[in-house]
Parts: C-alpha cells; structure tokens; sequence
RNA sequence: GCCCCGAUAGCUCAAUUGGAUAGAGCAACGGCCUUCUAAGCCGUAGGUUCCAGGUUCGAGUCCUGGUCGGGGUGCCA
C-alpha cells in the first residue's frame, strides 16, 4: 500500500461533508519538503478556505479534526497559515515493508484501471545509420513503456521506421552507379551505407553549387539593406528608436546567419572538389538529384527492378537495426513502417476531402485550422502524399487494430506543431475520446551549446557512442576493481560484461535524468562521471548490496521466508524505509504527465539513503542477531526496489562492480 | 510578419504544476578508509529564479509589457 493514496482516501472522507468535488484537494497533498513539517502535508485549506470564505487556519482544524488516521498516522498538526502536517507511525511503516517482502511488485498497487497505451518511439530511418539523435526517444520511449506496463496498463509498442523515402532511392541509385560488388557481398549494410553517405554527398554538391549563386546575392541584398536602415535612421534622427534599433539588430542577425550558411557552404564544396574520385564522380553525375526523385517514385509507382531492389536491402537493414536495438535492450511489439501504409494514403485523402476535412488549394490538399494562416498538407500538387498523410493514416490503423485510449508519439519538440495539426485533424476525424499526446524533447547538443555533430557537420553515429561509453566504463571499472581493499576480484571477461552494462547504462540514465523539455548537452566527461545522480551510483548501492549478502553467506529466499521483525531505531533506519514506501508514487508522478526524470529522481534519492543508512548501521555487524535481521531486510528490499526501479528505465544492474 | 518554447548557484540541471527557508550533481574548500565496495559519507561556501509591473494569505511557477536565445511557419521528414 502506497502512504499517498491512503491519505487520499482518509482525507476524502474528511472533506466529505466541506466539499463536494475533493480531487483538486486532494492533489494538493504531498511530501513535506522539510522534516521538520513532518512527512507529508495537506495545502488544501488556504485554497478551501477561501472558496468558503472561510479562515483557512480553522477550516485545517477542522477537517484535521475530523482526519481518521489511526494506527498509520501521528496526530495531524496545523501549521502556519493552514497547513496539515503528517508524521507516518513507525509501526505502519514496517507493517507495509513487511508486506512487500513478499510481494513481485514491492508493494506497488496496479492501475485500477487498466488503459492501452500505444508508444511510438525510436523511428529511425533503416538506410542511414542511427545517430546520436536517436537515443532520446529510444530510451525515453522504452521507459515509459515498460514503467507503464508495470504500473498495469497495456501498452503496444511501434516503432515507426523510415522505408520508404527518398533515401532508398539514394541507395538504388548508389547501388545501380557506385557500388563495390565484394565489399556488398560481404557487408551489404556497411556498403549501403556508404552508397547513402556517397550519393548524400554528391547530391549535397550540385544543390549547394546551384544555391551559392543566389545565397550570395541574398546577402549582398541583405547587407544593402541594412546600410540604407542605418542611413534612414540617421536621417530621420531616429537611431535611438527601440522599434529602429530592434529591426536592425534582426537585419543584422538574418546577415549573420546567411553568412555562416554561405560559409559552411563554400566549405562542403571545396571539400568534394579537392578530393579528385568525389569530383569526378560529381562531374559524372549532373542531374543526380533528379536521378534519385525518379528512382523513388518508380519504387513508389511499383516498379518491378526497384520493389525487387528494396526488398533485398530492407532485411539487412532491419538485422542492423535489431543489433542496435539489442545492444541497447530495447525491444519492439510492432515495427510497422511507412512503407506498411503506402496503400493506405489515396484512400484516406479521398475519404478527407469527401468528408469535407481536407480540401483542395493550389492544386494541393490540406486541411486548413482557425487562426492559422497555413494548412496541412496531406497531398502535393504532383499527387505525391506527405508525411502527415502517413501519420493520419498509421493513427487510423492503430485505432482499428489495437483500440487504444491513448497513443503517445515520443518526438523531437521541432515537430510540435505537426502534432498539434495532426490532432486536431484527428479529432475532426472523430476520435475524440482518444488520449494523443506528443511527448516532446530537446535537442542533443555538443559541449559548445550546439546540435551535436561531427567535425564533418554529420550527426555522430549511435554506435560509436555506444562504444565509447562502454570503453570509458571499461577503465573506471578496472581501476576501481584493481584498487579495492582486499584485491581485485573481477576476471577480465566479467569486467568487460560489467563495463558493457555500465556504460550503456550511463548513456541512457544521461538522457532519462533531464526533464525532457530542455535540449540536453551532451559530454561523455558528466555521463560517465559515475557519481551524483548517475545510474552507476545505483549500480553502485546494489552492488553494494550484494556484497553484504555474498559476504554474509546470506540467502536473500530464506531471509524473506522468515519475515523477521524490521526496527527503525536510527534516522537512517527510518529515512530509508519511508523512501522504500514511496516507490508506488514515484510511478505516478513519472507517469502523470511522462517524465521518467521523476523516477531517476526519486531512484537518487533511494541510493542515497542507503548509502547514508551504509555508513552508519552496520549490518552483518549489527549489535543483535535481530537487528542484523532487520537491517538485512531493509538491505534486501533496497536492492529489489532499486533494480525494479532501474529496470522501468530499461537499465540494468551488476552484482559487482 | 505570425505562432510555439525557453532563461534558476561559476558549469550541467531539479523543483510533484500556486505552498513554508528555491534543491542536487560537477567544480572549490574542510573532515572521514586496521570494521559489510571511498564509484561512498559528513560538513562549508556559493542565488535580485533575465528585467519592469500586476494578481493574493503565498509567485521560479499565473497575467501584462519588455530583453536575450531556440524552434516552427503550402508542396522535406
């Protein structure tokens, strides 16, 4: 049982006979920040009061007064101008730890009632490799499936993959022009790639020559238009003028920005004319662009060579990703990928103009909104459909097949407007009972504060990253192992296992641990810091754990059998048995409005009771043979509940480390 | 032009959505390994929560105006 709903429930029926609608009052019980107000407190009475026009000192009196809290709480106290403080009773708490011993779920009551949930997450493109802007919906996504899973919902997840776009027609492209028939057969997925990156290149090249021309020309333009405002200002004495100076500093802005453009510009091109094979396969392939727009469209269209081309490279490509994804201990209900809906588009369009939903404009189709001047598009003028096409027809897919009440797309923020088109599209469409939300995140920044990219200006492959937290885990692992007190006792094969499990999980807890809204700066240095709030430091309190029980000869089945008696005679005892309590609520706050960065917190926390509860209550030491029980119990639970935790987050433990 | 989001300690971030004295981790300083893993613990220092108003018992959080930054905005995804 979970303290916070049980004093929902007491302070329900408290407020009963003041109150007609107490949920809003009753969200506003919660911890108490200061141990001093005691463990939790009830912040209802100044709002109530006022409602009633009532003093809200006497209105806390007076529902406190009327608070059963028996056998689980100490007396309530109002404090300052109407707050209900409430210290839980020791005896209760052991009384509940003593419960979750035995208990899969440590206490934590499932949903009453149960929802399904579709999570869209990951969605990579299979034909170019996953980079580094992919870990956050991947880890995020992954967490909130499985803690909503735990917490008794049914969730089915789909990871909406890319197959179906311009980039296959790069590679059928690449692979008809440049590809190196050895290197394929021995390596498709390695050689597809390199067809993607080549061909990316290529095309790169001959937009870039086209648009330097006009660039320039827009920055001469831009750069006399400011000499004229100035000169303006100047004239009409108005270079003081806030609404002046604000144009001006934009002007100088938009300058700033077409200079950098034309910058990086210029050194993409010079970058393929110097390099002699890249210029001469340039010089080969004009129309390149143009090529590619064809071959896709054939593929669209049905054409036989290009169906028989992608489905040969589309099962590479998927065994790649599966590596990636294993790798990474994420796992899929449903990869249904645009290509999955290609049939699916004409109709849908059809039935949204015949529904008088969407309709014609330029030659287009979109669906226009109030208050926004442009629509969505759902088909171009070249008959050819878009991704919200795609979208509205994989939402109506899901609705059909797996009858959600909710569907949560885990999406960079950028395309928020996309989602809010699309679901108010979807609510025309009469799904309105239907829970959609965009779980939106920040982007991925380097150490400069800008989108994290190589050198080069791509996006840093996910692999790599992978490779480079795990072997910076590797280090730490060796060191710490080589200098513990009675030696190192790790063989190499279990350390290269533990930094494996380590380091991706560093990777992960970086990512899960922010709030997603805001863009994330990522640094291997912070990740694999190892202390603070990092998943390690979890690890790490298990592992310590375990090292009691190992060390003890303890069996953790035939301690919890025993059910023996749990004292909570030191704050340490006590801070740490209530945070044991307060798992279930970490679940739902994490869940309320989907935010794994509450659990991670609430998993921090935890780990440091413990560790505080590590240095002061010895345990295979402890006075008693009772106590040393007890304080094995409290040991037993933390580690369950830590593993449990990190689990949801898609993190594993290590028994050492 | 219009729309959306953000600004919190030197740095990276929290703050349970309006609650009591704004919290962590890095970095800095001081203490703790002959006792279960020091990847740890305990302590010190660090703040005009971008600015100016407003709403009320109470504002980092809500409203108005402004500054700075990011993103989006009919034929990419």
């Amino acid at each position: 049982m979970s303290i916070l709903p049980e004093l929902e429930r007491r302070f329900r029926r408290a407020l009963a006979p003041v109150e007609e609608d107490p949920d809003p009052l009753l969200a506003m019980i919660r911890r108490s920040q200061d141990p001093k107000f005691g463990d939790y407190q009830a912040n209802f009475a100044m709002a109530l009061g006022k409602k009633l026009g009532r003093d809200p000192r006497q209105l806390a009196a007076e529902v406190a007064g009327r608070l059963s809290v028996d056998g689980f709480c100490q007396p309530p106290e109002v404090a300052g101008p109407g707050f209900i403080n409430l210290r839980v009773r020791d005896d209760w708490i052991v009384d509940q730890l003593t419960a979750a011993i035995g208990d899969e779920r440590l206490g934590v009551p499932a949903a009453a009632e149960p929802k399904t949930y579709v999570v869209d997450f990951s969605a990579p493109n299979v034909a170019k490799p996953m980079h580094v802007g992919h870990i956050r919906s991947t880890s995020i996504g992954d967490a909130l499936a499985r803690t909503l899973r735990f917490a008794g919902h049914r969730v089915v997840t789909d990871n909406h993959i890319g197959d179906w776009g311009t980039q296959f027609g790069m590679i059928i492209y690449g692979y008809r022009n440049f590809c190196d028939g050895e290197a394929y057969g021995q390596n498709p997925v390695g050689e597809l790639s390199r067809l993607y990156q080549l061909v990316r290149r290529l095309i790169d090249y001959h937009a870039g020559k086209t648009r330097l021309a006009p660039l320039a020309e827009k920055l001469a333009g831009l750069e006399s238009r400011l000499a004229e405002m100035h000169a303006e200002a100047a004239a009409e004495g108005k270079t003081g003028d806030k609404r002046v100076k604000k144009a001006i500093h934009r002007q100088q802005k938009d300058i700033d920005e077409a200079r950098e453009e034309l910058g990086e510009l210029r050194a993409k091109l010079e970058a393929v004319e110097q390099d002699p094979e890249l210029s001469k396969l340039a010089a080969e392939h004009p129309r390149i662009g143009q090529s590619v727009l064809g071959e896709t469209s054939r593929l669209h269209a049905g054409d036989e060579e290009n169906r028989r081309l992608w489905r040969e490279f589309l099962p590479p490509c998927l065994a790649a990703l599966g590596a990636t994804y294993k790798r990474l201990g994420v796992a899929f209900d449903h990869t249904l990928g645009e290509s999955f809906y290609h049939q699916r588009l004409r109709p849908i369009v059809e039935e949204l103009i015949a529904a008088g939903i969407a309709r014609e404009s330029d030659g287009a189709v979109g669906i226009f909104f109030e208050g926004q001047d442009a629509p969505m598009l759902i088909r171009k003028k070249d008959g050819a459909f878009l991704y919200a096409t795609t979208d509205l027809a994989t939402l109506r897919y899901r609705v059909e097949a797996w009858q959600p009440d909710a569907i949560l797309y885990v999406v960079d923020f950028r395309q928020s407007l996309h989602f809010e088109n699309l679901f108010a599209a979807a609510r025309r469409m009469g799904y309105e009972r239907l829970e959609l939300k965009h779980v939106s995140f920040g982007t991925v920044l380097g150490e400069d504060g800008r989108p994290f990219k190589t050198r080069e200006g791509d996006a840093v492959g996910l692999e790599s990253l992978l490779d480079e937290a795990v072997a910076r885990a590797r280090k730490i692992v060796e060191e710490n192992d080589d200098a513990k007190p009675g030696g190192a006792e790790l063989s190499p094969s279990q350390r290269a296992r533990i930094a494996e499990t380590v380091g991706i999980a560093a990777l992960k807890y970086a990512d899960l641990s922010q709030n997603r809204d805001s863009d994330y700066v990522f640094s291997y240095d912070k990740m694999l810091a190892m202390n603070g709030n990092t998943a390690t430091y979890m690890q790490y309190a298990y592992a310590r754990v375990r090292s009691i029980f190992a060390k003890g000869g303890v069996d953790a089945e035939a301690l919890r059998a025993s059910r023996p008696p749990i004292f909570l005679n030191t704050p340490a005892e006590r801070d740490l048995a209530l945070e044991l309590l307060r798992f279930g609520e970490a679940v739902d706050y994490c869940l309320k409005d989907y935010r794994p960065n509450q659990l991670t917190s609430y998993l921090f926390e935890l780990a440091n009771c413990y560790s505080t509860f590590f240095e002061n209550c010895p345990v295979l030491k402890a006075e008693t043979p009772e106590l040393r029980q007890s304080r094995l119990v409290l040991c037993d639970l933390t580690a369950r509940t830590i593993q449990k935790g990190l689990g949801l987050l898609g993190i594993d433990v290590v028994e050492k480390m």
